[in-house]
DNA sequence: CAGTGTGAAGATGTTCACAGCG
DNA sequence: CGCTGTGAACATCTTCACACTG
């Protein structure tokens, strides 16, 4: 594990493994560095620098082997088990997710939610009973759960990430739209669609070419 | 418009903006690179630096005046006056959208959404109407929109971009994990819950700190 | 004199271009 | 012969360190 992924490296594999997935049902086992900068839209350079980082498993000649890069990827990534998550936050944003499956495609399973909302709490989405924040860490620490997911309002984003870290979480991919303090040691994934339209709306007004 | 402002550097602006957000309001309105870098965790070279590029607007031996700040990077992102956007694909996710605030909050207004499905046609959410994708042209030409957000099932979400960009929507918000074909002109960013996912887990696999 | 502005150094990431292997 | 592997050149981003000014 001494390898140095860069995180624009890794954000990349991500979109082969992504890609890789369609390909591998699609088209064939073999895909050359040119095809796959084709279809994302990168340099094929830059594909065989970020696949010889990982090690360089491709045949001179030929291409990479769909099916090994694949099976390489998912489990570089982690995503070769099955690893449960939390979620806090019923609402419509919490719900969306807890009927998500690209999660569950990825062997992400979301086993327990949680809210403070008495009128929520009891119901059952997509199979998931909703739970009383307060039976969080008895669920957390019983499963060992290291993921969560937060789609609470802004206002009370940081402290449920506090008490998800308080139970032992560890991973946490934040939907709030509000900057988030962690310790050492915990990983947060700041998801913010604001953001994204900024981001648009920036190459909008400036009119910078995709 | 000559600056290079560089990707990175633009999505930090982002955050800057977030923060500024929240600190105007509650804190006062003077804040320095270092204040704002440990609030992001950044350095605060860095934070000189981004703001130098764009123009450096700071007051040596005080700091940066809140309400230039903030007012200047909204301008810069064009957040400044109401911009319309279109909704395709009425399911779960996309009713969050059109019920999140943070998109409102920046001006940009969700004003027309579209689906296939004949059941959920004809129905209000958050007081925009569902209507037929057939009358999606009509309406984005009628109203000069060129912001598109997509929220189908990855299936049908490179039909309905190609749907849109004939309609002459320029910038897309893509929320269905396939890659996405566009041509020259027009911008796309990509959602991707599950990407997010995978970085995390990366992190937990490989003990990366964070 | 505190905190920005800023050139220059250092680190990191990307592209080139071609050697080398299947 | 084709496509990967890969050092080296190049481009970009980040950090340093201190001059400068309100």
């Amino acid at each position: 594990m001494k390898k140095k992924i860069s995180e624009a490296s890794l954000r990349r594999l991500s979109w082969y493994l992504r890609y890789l997935e369609r390909f591998k049902e699609e088209v064939g086992d073999v895909i050359s560095s040119k095809e796959l900068s084709d279809a994302l839209g990168l340099s094929d350079a830059q594909i065989r620098r970020d696949l010889f980082t990982l090690g360089g498993f491709g045949k001179r000649g030929v291409g990479y082997n769909v099916e090994n890069l694949y099976d390489f990827l998912s489990t570089f990534f982690g995503l070769d088990k099955e690893q449960t998550a939390i979620l806090v936050g019923c609402g419509n944003l919490g719900k969306s997710l807890l009927q998500y499956k690209g999660f569950k495609k990825r062997k992400f399973i979301i086993k327990y939610a949680f809210d403070i909302d008495k009128r929520i709490i009891g119901r059952e989405i997509a199979g998931v009973l909703i739970e009383d924040i307060k039976d969080m860490k008895k669920r957390v620490t019983a499963n060992q759960v290291i993921y969560g997911i937060v789609t609470t309002p802004a206002s009370s984003a940081q402290d449920v990430v506090n008490q998800m870290i308080d139970t032992g979480i560890k991973a946490i991919l934040n939907f709030a739209s509000i900057t988030i303090k962690i310790p050492e040691g915990v990983a947060l994934s700041p998801v913010d669609f604001a953001m994204e339209l900024e981001w648009l709306s920036y190459h909008m007004h400036h009119k910078v070419k995709t």
